[in-house]
DNA sequence: TTTAGTGACTAATGCGCATTAGGTTCACGG
DNA sequence: CCGTGAACCTAATGCGCATTAGTCACTAAA
């Protein structure tokens, strides 16, 4: 900035104001500054800025994921690339953590935010019983949530959720209308929010309709535990005719499982996958998907955020249910 | 640190000395300022310490693919998850952002340079007649080109590579020992540097051998290219015994493909994936492939980058040659 | 007894920006 | 002709830290 005042001929100050759009300078002067800034390449230094009190202009982002867990998962770099281009707009930077657990998740917000590293983060992977909301609102930090349902006790947070109960019953409704009575939930890590409100909507779906074979398995989301829990259902006595993962990879090793057995999918057993992707149509049959756009999830996610940062208050925000793309792996049920 | 220095009666530059190991503090003095510093969570704030000349300590990576190619690919989360784990050890933030291509890929680096947001970058997916390192070698922003060929033109930049080379002659070798002659690479994004790196020596170890009938075809890495391309490649005449994909997914997407057109796996075909996941264990049979440890391939290249902002000088590191896990989509050639 | 030296600390400065408090000039009204 | 405000600009300050240049007391050497 003092090589552009020299430039132009006038203080720092003109140039900060000129710069920023403040008052106290006169239009050709403003445009005369803006041309030098432009021509010397200038940007201000983040760090000067956010020690003269304009925050970080960064957004923290912790996948709190055992290394060896990131396997074959399309929905987290496409919800980053959602964000991204939501935050690009605005010259916000993400920082990005891989952690092990939810405890050094919570270790790494508190260092942000002691460091005034970041001026909000996003959540991903809410928990029943989740420390980390208190935390952020201990802290002050804004955040949004990616994937909660809206929570009342913390007024401070926005949420961006997808209706899981819905696209649940929905689904029940389906294969329910397709004759299916014995139906098995294979869901993902339990403890998750979403998780459980899956698990719970099936419940109450199934109690509704009076059906007593029906039920959901938690797992860590691994093709391996996917094909291992099939198996093990499929074995048993009075197998179930329909089988609903809690995601692709799974779906697609249940499937492939299922077929070993001498299940013909979908004419002895049916499957839905709750994860599109291109894995999906990589099998045969094809299989049937909730299908969400997971980019426009992250850009309605930094919506919010950037929303919160400007000093919004905080909502809660449904995306749209996600929608069942029917492919070749559902049917009705054998002997309906 | 005003507050530590008004906790622990000593000056602010008493705490700044004892807190970074400076000597002029006395063990007794300094035990106390740690022992405040402790209690009242203090952390230094980033802006403060990289405006006084200490970097920001943050490292960044861009992603140039357009948000639709963000497919299933479990290559970059792991490399990233890699990379933190050796940037977490030094409290390095990285900052990162998915652009649209090489192009914006460069107006980010020089942005994120005329801000000093960050004291080197992680570049990949380098490409034949790539600009980026020139750019950073005039920048002068420490870089690792992750996946390129030693550059001597670019000794500013350190590299971490694997053998490309090595591995297509070792697969090229096993495949011929098989009785193989016709072999097809459906390769990856033509310009990006290993893709070229592979047809050019599978050119070379065809030429050596005496076969006319082996190519390389480009594609866009997505299952719809790989499958078009196995069923264009095999119903010419005379199709290929092998087939080589330089990813996982367009193997598997290839080896259905392959399936439907009635060429049994590895009866009449055989198919190799360039890329080991979850993925080439979810279709039947198995998919032999190069396996290689992207994890630590990410760790690699950011001790590489720590080491160039200590002040080390740059040096090309070559990873471990993929090893090929031979399972059961490899077998002898028809005929042979 | 003085002097130099050393250990332990404080004061002062700068990093690059935003901002607040002052200045100077000019036009206009009384 | 002075006072007054507006328009435009400059000087000075602070953000939180690292660092350099002192300051002071006390000790060992001369």
């Amino acid at each position: 900035m003092k090589d552009i005042a020299r430039h132009a001929g006038v203080s720092q100050s003109a140039v900060s104001f000129a710069l920023n759009g403040r008052p106290g300078v006169s239009e050709e002067t403003r445009d005369r500054v803006r041309q030098v800034a432009e021509e010397l390449g200038w940007r201000p230094s983040t760090a000067a800025r956010a020690l003269s009190g304009e925050g970080a202009a960064t957004v923290g982002f912790v996948l709190a994921r055992p290394a060896d867990t990131l396997g074959v998962d399309s929905f987290f770099l496409q919800l980053v690339s959602g964000i991204q281009e939501v935050l690009a707009e605005r010259h916000l930077g993400l920082l990005f953590q891989v952690v092990e657990d939810v405890a050094d998740e919570c270790a790494v917000y508190r260092r942000w935010w002691a460091e005034h590293r970041v001026d909000g983060v996003l959540v991903v992977d809410p928990r029943t019983d989740d420390p980390r909301p208190d935390l952020l609102d201990e802290l002050g930090l804004p955040a949004v949530v990616i994937g909660g349902a809206p929570d009342d006790r913390h007024p401070g947070l926005s949420t961006v959720w997808a209706d899981d109960a819905g696209a649940m019953a929905s689904v029940v409704d389906g294969l329910y209308a397709l004759g299916h009575r014995r139906i098995v939930h294979i869901a993902g890590l339990p403890g998750l929010a979403h998780t459980e409100r899956r698990i719970r909507t099936l419940r109450a779906e199934a109690g509704r309709r009076g059906l007593s074979e029906v039920k959901s398995v938690t797992t860590d989301y691994s093709d391996a535990e996917g094909a291992a829990v099939t198996r093990r259902v499929l074995e048993g006595v009075a197998p179930p005719t329909a089988l609903i993962y809690d995601n692709d990879v799974m779906a697609v090793a249940g499937a492939a499982a299922a077929t070993e057995l001498g299940f013909a999918v979908p004419a002895d057993v049916s499957v839905v996958s709750w994860e599109d992707s291109a894995l999906c149509r990589m099998v045969k049959p094809w299989l049937s998907a909730l299908s969400r756009d997971s980019v426009e999830f992250g850009r309605t996610a930094a919506r919010e955020l950037t929303a919160l940062l400007d000093g919004g208050s905080a909502r809660a925000v449904r995306v749209p249910v996600p929608r069942l793309v029917e492919r070749g792996s559902t049917g009705v049920a054998r002997g309906a």
